[in-house]
RNA sequence: GCCCGGGUAGCUCAGGGGUAGAGCAGCGGAUUGAAAAUCCGCGUGUCGGUGGUUCGAUUCCGCCCCCGGGCA
């Protein structure tokens, strides 16, 4: 029942960027700057680890004081034992983006999670469930004899596939049969995507790599600071698959060998630290090269940007 | 001062008479339902310095310097 009939009444605002780059601020600082304009925002999470409720100050969500008043959706709205795919998330991003639109409002997507914003935007093949039978005996495979079947039962995709590449290997065993229908036939289509009913104003940020790294580094330690080691203690005590997303959460694997014993603290923190870094350069590579050239590229540091947000956004303001 | 070990890539170390190689870091890349995941690619560095032996030394020998440990 939405009263909006072209793209360009339904604006999405969209902030991506690596872990430490400042994000959640400059969206903050946007919302504010538009609530002087007369529009209001809210703050959805785009970022595949402040989705769970058991990952508060381990996956950096933004506390109360840095939600500065503005709304936030989407973060720690799943459970630690349940899995969130891209799926899952867009599902859910998409319907809370209809609703902000129905009521005028204008969602600001934030986070580092490239996959997720993907989906949303371009769709994802409509696989259905996967038996978790199947699933159980797939994921107990050794990556070595996962390949070897794979070769016959869809030497297509393994083919495509580097045989070291656990995950993809036994996501395509899965699809394979639990559905008896191919990946790669699977994903002839996509659907879902929202990338032609919605206004992009999307930019990325691509930070001084030193200046990343050194934010990196005091990320993990604040929070130590603030109690991830507490928090992860809570987490282990649910005994969750290892094998969940917030089990393998950065800090996350960290922490606990130090928590079993298997890490000293100062190994634990140059373990973390190090995490962080490698993590960030992945994201690094996937915004740089995964997102739409026509998105704009932000290399200014936050606090510059976020003094001058709207001049990254004005075209929000021309509706 | 003497005796042992060591001094090889940013770090930890392997190697060895024909000018050198791993892991990590770093860099580049991939990325279709776990993506903070899972993978792929990239290795010239006065082999501590200096003399000598040798056709040829980073590799053997001498001396010197530096770092560990031990004895005084």
């Amino acid at each position: 029942m939405s009263t909006k009939q072209s793209p360009d009444q339904n604006p999405v605002a969209l902030i991506a960027g690596p872990t430490a780059s400042g994000k959640s601020a400059i969206a903050v600082a946007l919302a504010r700057a538009l609530k002087k304009h007369g529009e209001r925002a809210v703050i959805l999470n785009a970022d595949s680890a402040q989705v769970y409720a058991d990952l508060s100050i381990v996956s950096a969500r933004p506390s109360e004081a840095e939600m500065g008043g503005i709304e936030h959706r989407l973060f720690g709205e799943w459970d630690g034992a349940q899995a969130c795919s891209a799926a899952d998330w867009a599902d859910r991003a998409k319907r809370e983006i209809n609703e902000l639109h129905d009521k005028g409002k204008i969602p600001i997507l934030v986070g580092g999670t490239g996959m997720y914003m993907k989906v949303l935007l371009e769709g994802i093949a409509p696989i259905p469930e996967i038996d978790p039978e199947v699933r159980a005996v797939v994921r107990a495979l050794p990556t070595e004899s996962a390949y070897a079947s794979l070769m016959i039962e869809d030497p297509e995709r393994a083919m495509i596939l580097e045989p070291g590449d656990s995950q993809r290997i036994t996501r395509a065993l899965e699809v394979k049969r639990s559905t008896g229908t191919t990946l790669g036939d699977w994903q002839q289509a996509k659907t879902g995507g929202i990338e032609g009913e919605v206004e992009l104003h999307a930019n990325v940020l691509l930070p001084d790599r030193e200046w990343l790294y050194e934010r990196c580094d005091r990320r993990f330690e604040t929070m130590l600071h603030n109690g991830a080691i507490a928090e992860v203690e809570t987490l282990l005590e649910r005994g969750l698959s290892p094998d969940l997303p917030v089990m393998r959460a950065i800090g996350v694997r960290e922490i606990a060998g130090y928590l079993a014993d298997e890490l000293s603290r100062e190994e634990m923190i140059a373990a973390g630290m190090q995490a962080t870094r490698n993590y960030a350069k992945r994201q690094y590579t996937w915004f740089r090269r995964q997102c739409p050239d026509h998105w704009a590229r932000i290399r200014e540091q936050p606090e510059f940007v976020n003094s001058d947000i709207l001049s990254y956004f004005a075209s929000l303001l021309r509706v």
